[in-house]
DNA sequence: ACATCAATGTTGGCAGTGTATACATAGATG
DNA sequence: CATCTATGTATACACTGCCAACATTGATGT
């Protein structure tokens, strides 16, 4: 029965439309207080629709934190692609990139990496290998930063890997409220990002 | 009526066995499918006999996360005292310890910096402060390693800040799994840690 | 010694949750 | 035009957090 004009039995676009309004309840609530009910009503169908879109909460989820990554990957490198020739000042924009991410999106950051997703032990699955697309670009990075010679000869992924954790845990502190005070409004991100990843490359030990 | 010889009808120390059995289950099956009724029932209480203990469920969560931070600060404490007077090793094994708590207690750093938790803002409650002393522990290390001329004449906090989110983006990679195959087991993880620290000291660019 | 009270427990109930099952509809395909 | 399959709905169940009313008991003051 179509009640109204534009109100059809089949939705017709429902996957996307799930995905952006679930995204949108999670900014407002968390992914904690996030409901698939509630998403139902949001999205105008009966509370076990979107299990013809996804298998359980689980994977819905999951399918959010993968655009998360996404969106991650593309960032970054943008950032780095701005100042390519620049490894040094590559490294830093992506790290600002990876940080301003995740100050404007607290929440979906706290649902990409925050442990509510079920990944059966370390499957490559889409949403892990989305993430490596993420990491691959740092590594491309300092691949190149250290055959200009600008980057120390160790091993690419152990740079890569201190990068990326600097940064990572810069980013999950904020998000965490760890910081507060410290580090809330933009530019205060930005200026913190740079300097701790200077301090990363010229190191913190007198020379 | 008190059936058996052993049991009362006042548990007599409900408080401290919730928080343990609260532990073991969140170990178990981890922050977010941790139940209130099932914690109960392990406890061998009513359902709502934890509410005469903890306000809600979000309380029983931080005062959970609170031992977690207790915790961290000794470890990372301990870890400092036995390399007293050389601040170059106190900070690897402060890193280290920070590292190892997390792996081998994933759920519970989950549930610390997850997001688990509303925090109501930025409020200097138990749980926050809690978090700050395992922090100023970091601070008076490197205070100390400025004087005695060892780390670089740059702001305290930021040098503990940038310290603190390498070893904290690498326990968060890791215990999200991030990190699969690459740090699974401990003494890969001491390597891990000592490496990728030795590289926030000694930086990362070529001189 | 006894009444009283506050702390700590239980029972029952409510709204909300994830998800399994059976059924309804409609767009696509032969 | 019949049929199939994708997509949506209705119903039901076990489980959840939490509230309100009641029960038990150890502690307290007189």
């Amino acid at each position: 029965m179509s009640k109204r004009s534009g109100e059809t039995y089949h939705h017709g676009n429902l996957h996307e439309t799930l995905i952006a309004a679930a995204i949108e309840l999670i900014r407002d609530k968390g992914p904690n207080a996030f409901s698939l009910r509630e998403l139902a009503k949001k999205a105008g169908v009966s509370h076990t629709a979107p299990y013809r879109h996804f298998k359980d909460k689980n994977a819905l989820l999951a399918a959010i934190a993968e655009t998360g990554f996404k969106t991650l990957t593309e960032r970054t490198r943008n950032a780095a692609m701005q100042f390519d020739g620049n490894p040094k000042q590559q490294l830093i924009e992506t790290g600002v990139a990876y940080v301003e991410l995740a100050l404007d999106n607290p929440e979906i950051t706290l649902l990409m990496f925050g442990g509510f997703i079920d990944t059966e032990k370390c499957p490559k699955e889409n949403l892990d290998s989305e993430a490596d697309n993420a990491f691959q670009g740092l590594v491309n990075l300092i691949e190149s930063g250290k055959q200009s010679g600008v980057f120390r000869n160790e091993e690419t992924e152990l740079l890569a890997l201190a990068t990326w954790s600097m940064v990572h845990g810069l980013a999950m502190l904020i998000t965490g409220g760890q910081l507060c005070g410290i580090a809330d409004e933009q530019d205060q991100v930005r200026n913190l990002s740079e300097k701790v990843e200077s301090l990363l490359m010229e190191g913190i030990l007198t020379r």
